[in-house]
DNA sequence: GTTATTGGCATAACAGTGTTCTATGCCAGC
DNA sequence: GCTGGCATAGAACACTGTTATGCCAATAAC
């Protein structure tokens, strides 16, 4: 049972803490302890805690990606769409630490690895790929995919972070599946939309 | 010029560190030496950094609720919904780490003060009036007000987020204006969903 | 076979963070 | 003048990311 490539160790201790706890745990000296090997570990095999975060990055979006992937056998260019969007969700939710990591505001500073980058290439390709595939099928009039593509994600994006962060008015705290409601709304709209 | 009420002093230096940098400046430390005192200055007046972040957050919903309210002069239930939509955006683009303080992840153990909550309280009720509004002008079919809130509230949110994290791929970032073309999309797609 | 070099690692330390302890100063009321 | 209470500064705590130092094992070179 006892893997000897450290480098994947030591992800998979990251990324165990995110699946326990919220991302405010992922510390170095955390990671490493679950890892078993001192701090200095993670900058032999990642450089800073920026690269090992990077190394996170390119999983989420791996899994990410593989999870919007899984609705291009819905029927329908719209359907496609919807689908996506409780694909998102549904992966979102189920990694709320991953998912804060993944779409929190980063170090500015941060240029992310070409694998990171890559891999969250082929995610937003999923999205992209579904309006052109709207597009093409007559369902979706503008041109603008690029922008619509977007107006889908920021959607849906900003009903799971308002979950996540789950800093709603009490009013609407006290309502049971306020939150599935709403992005079932925000779903229609969005479909309703892009029938232009 | 000299002001004598330290807690206002500390409050007006947080505040003018949001205004010029981003949310990780504001350090005890920072505020404590812009507003001329030590860090026992900040706990003397706010409790703790938590207790200042909660008179930021006040501040800052009281600003962002007159904000929404202006758009209450809009013609048309929907043109208020819009007027609000973008009254939403461009408060937020003006005030970027301010609102990433008020809309970002919080330690889940903090509690909001009742002037804190009474103050977001006030800018939800903006946008819940607006709906309730569009719903007793007939815009608006479905009496489900605070999941139509929260799914509007979502969109714009989500765009906004992204917008400030900047975390899009190469291929929208190269792109000029693609936020403001998407979120005009988006507040398009709302409009039109909102007219059940 | 012996030596040199490289690489991975632990220890301990650095500066920075939020927070608090100790001690000082100051000012109102007597 | 004295006393009491409060605001404050300075130093220290535990924590964070990071790194300089030194050690040790494995490998390469002769």
């Amino acid at each position: 049972m006892v893997e000897d490539d450290p480098r994947a160790q030591i992800l998979a201790a990251a990324l165990a803490i995110l699946g326990e706890e919220d991302q405010h745990a992922l510390t170095v000296r955390r990671v490493a302890a679950r890892a078993g090997c001192s701090t200095i570990g993670v900058y032999t095999w990642f450089g800073s805690k920026d690269g090992l975060v990077d190394a996170i990055l390119a999983e989420g979006f791996a899994s990410f990606g593989d999870a919007l992937a899984q609705s291009r056998s819905a029927r329908g260019p719209i359907g496609r769409m919807r689908g996506m969007a409780y694909a998102y969700r549904t992966w979102a939710l189920l990694h709320p630490a991953h998912y804060q990591v993944m779409f929190g505001k980063p170090d500015p500073a941060h240029v992310p690895s070409q694998e990171a980058a890559a891999a969250a290439m082929r995610a937003y390709e999923e999205l992209h790929g579904g309006v052109i595939d709207a597009q093409r099928k007559g369902d979706l009039g503008t041109n603008d995919v690029d922008a619509v593509a977007l107006a889908c994600w920021g959607m849906v994006h900003g009903l799971v972070m308002l979950q996540l962060a789950n800093q709603k008015p009490p009013s609407l705290t006290e309502q049971t599946d306020v939150d599935t409601r709403a992005f079932d709304l925000a779903v229609d709209m969005m479909a309703k939309g892009l029938r232009i």
